[in-house]
DNA sequence: TGACAGCCGGAACACGTGTTCCGTATCGTC
DNA sequence: GACGATACGGAACACGTGTTCCGGCTGTCA
């Protein structure tokens, strides 16, 4: 083990943060199909700059996300009086991210979860966060109790795509909550 | 106005179907972002014919997708005795189109038409129809009232795009969907 | 069967991308 | 202030893409 790591000079502590910032700026308006290249010009630094940073382009926006996700499942954890409610609201804060950061969608897929990607722990705890909250506002009676989280979270996943696809107004974002969250109350007995 | 249009040589024609049967094939697995050389190759043909017939990429994808979407749009026009059986069904048409041809979100995306499309057209008959068969189920008693066109196609644009990407199952389709017509439904009175 | 318009294949070009490399500039230390 | 380690910028490379071009082949028709 060779202990002692050298602190980062400060310029290029600086540079990280700048690249950081910029990274997270141009996905939020391209999508994660933004080039290296607007990252470095949204930085103001060299290309030869992000590469001593971050040893791939996926590694980059790899970090951005993963920092961003985890911001987001902070809230999840904290208790709440009101689990219906909780649910439903954690629900909405993942959409608004999506429509937002233009990167939410992906963590939702399928859930093979794809081995080779860095962000398979903060998806795996993502879609953790969202089981433990069903679990708990189906047993408060407030979620149906014939769903199940696959289909909730290709719903979820369909919402987060279309969000980010055509930066859905708050509005529509709103009355198409309203409708699919109608879809997951309990069936009041006919 | 020069008439008088000579008929294309035999081997052109049968090359020109083998493309668009081909271009169908390769749509349905990679989706839109599918190659001109993949398609040349499942063709069996070089890449200056797929231009001879076609002068532009975007102009051979659409014309698979236009001939396929009118195909799916003839479904909707049959008069039915069930306005909101006929409603569902038709959202649920286009949802297995979705998943098998990787190709259907695009037509329902936001109401903005993209003029430069040449998928326009069939977009736009797209969202009428929906238009229509969601009134007739409205009227019917059938869909909740207070739902409108812009979240309905919202929503089914979410379900298409994810669909398509992560190739739901039959079963998993079915369950979403379920959750789905679940909130198009009218609210019983409390 | 001969001639030619039409057609074909695929090499070649233009462009955008991710990534590497190295001469130069800068920071931290003495 | 000088010096070495570190970091920077951006040209250069490898690759995949859409599209064009042209030499050669082939269906068609007299």
């Amino acid at each position: 083990m060779s202990g002692e790591v050298r602190p980062r000079r400060a310029d290029a502590q600086r540079n990280r943060e700048r690249i950081l910032e910029a990274a997270e700026a141009v996905l939020a308006r391209e999508g994660t199909s933004a080039s290296v290249r607007a990252v470095a010009g949204e930085a103001g630094v060299g290309l030869g700059t992000i590469y001593r940073h971050f040893p791939t382009q996926e590694a980059l926006y790899q970090a951005v996300i993963v920092d961003r996700t985890r911001r987001l499942l902070a809230e999840a954890d904290r208790p709440s009086p009101d689990p219906g409610t909780a649910f439903l609201t954690f629900l909405e804060r993942i959409v608004v991210h999506a429509a937002q950061k233009k990167t939410a969608a992906d963590l939702l897929a399928g859930s093979g979860v794809d081995p080779k990607a860095g962000t398979a722990d903060v998806s795996r705890d993502m879609r953790q966060a969202i089981g433990r909250l069903l679990t708990a506002a189906q047993e408060a009676g407030a979620v149906r109790p014939d769903l199940r989280a696959p289909e909730l979270l290709a719903l979820l996943c369909g919402v987060c795509l279309a969000a980010e696809r055509d930066e859905w107004s708050d509005e529509l974002r709103r009355r198409a909550l309203d409708v699919l969250f109608d879809g997951l109350r309990p069936r009041p007995l006919s």
